[in-house]
DNA sequence: TTCAACATAGACCGATTGGTCCATGAAAGG
DNA sequence: CCTTTCATGGACCAATCGGTCTATGTTGAA
């Protein structure tokens, strides 16, 4: 079927190159001429393998979606307590979010450069951003069925506010030097946990 | 002193509507041209009233938290009950978030498009996220002075971990259409503060 | 061996970026 | 009245933006 040469690069690997930039800087603040250089690719290259750089960047968000975010929330399907697995995945966060060059979360940076009248973008944001509340959920409702959690808690509203905690300490992660404001976010959220 | 003619616009009016441009559109993808139209001033007179586009960014940081953060959160300065205000205040929160063509937080649009190796911008914004901890922080403790917060809860943490959920909230509000995730988040947030 | 199909590098495009500069006009001081 | 001072609008700048295109190379099939 294919005749003529193969790429003479991984289009995975170019990717998640690409996705590092546009975690670091943002969408906007990162040019096609410093993703292709950090790629490693030529300019043609990179349009007809990815098209144009919004959706590269629509891809990038997949990949982090897919790698990242998968990786980190597999330490929820861990067997044992549910409630074990969340407060080890908070304090997984909380480190992640403490180093000196903590980027924060992908998604996170995403929906703070979205526009707000952009609906497409918006639309892959909230589809990413459900399955880590879905992740959530099903751990919080493990939780409940075996009796870590009271009957009356509602654990949606607790899957989301837990998906939010995640955004606004990977969103703070990113200015702050000091790790203080994290633990003090995680010790917190983790202490609400007990009487819920 | 001064000779010759002032200034033929009001300074605070122009800085109002660049604060709402980099709000909606942030940092890198709000330029030059667009401000100076939407501000209504000429080329010149921008720079020689706000410097450059980073220091007109900056200004419009502070204007946000003189003027947005602190009505917002006069709420906690009423009198009567210090967790009946933090109610109120998240409840607000949440239907700020909530709307249509809700734009989040600048603060939090800031951290996400400050680049993490730039410490300058990531002082600025972590001194004005300073202001919001303090304001929770003074507010919790009047309300665990008052018996209404358990003696034995970290009113330090609960402050930081009130920020970040009001930044998580209003990063989500960025992108979310329906009001349903934001309401769980302030649910599920005002639950835990009924057993702390 | 020849040719068709594909990937490559990099020149190139108009448009836009942040930022500067100059000519004009208007007001206050002498 | 004239001069000095300052704000104004808009021309203008090099650099960069996202995106296209051509010339070259390389491979596999015929």
């Amino acid at each position: 079927m294919s005749r003529g040469p193969d790429k003479q690069f991984d289009p995975q690997e170019a990717l998640g190159k690409a996705m590092q930039l546009f975690w670091a800087k943002g969408y906007a603040a990162t040019g096609m001429a410093e993703l292709q250089e950090r790629m490693g690719i030529g300019r043609k290259s990179l349009y007809d393998t990815f098209g144009n750089k919004r959706q590269l960047f629509i891809k990038t968000l997949q990949l982090y979606s897919d790698s990242v975010v998968r990786q980190i929330f597999s330490e929820l399907d861990r067997e044992g307590s549910p409630l074990g697995n969340i407060r080890r995945l908070m304090r997984a966060l909380q480190q992640y979010d403490s180093g000196p060059e903590s980027m924060g979360c992908m998604l996170g940076v995403g929906m703070a450069q979205c526009r707000t009248d952009d609906s497409e973008m918006a639309e892959v944001l909230r589809h990413h951003i459900k399955g880590i509340e879905e992740a959530f959920y099903k751990t919080f409702k493990r939780a409940q069925d075996a009796g870590e959690l009271d009957g009356n808690t509602n654990v949606r509203d607790l899957a989301r506010l837990y998906m939010g905690i995640g955004q606004g300490l990977a969103l703070v992660g990113r200015v702050q030097d000091a790790p203080a404001v994290q633990r003090s976010i995680v010790n917190a959220a983790l202490a609400a946990l007990e009487t819920a």
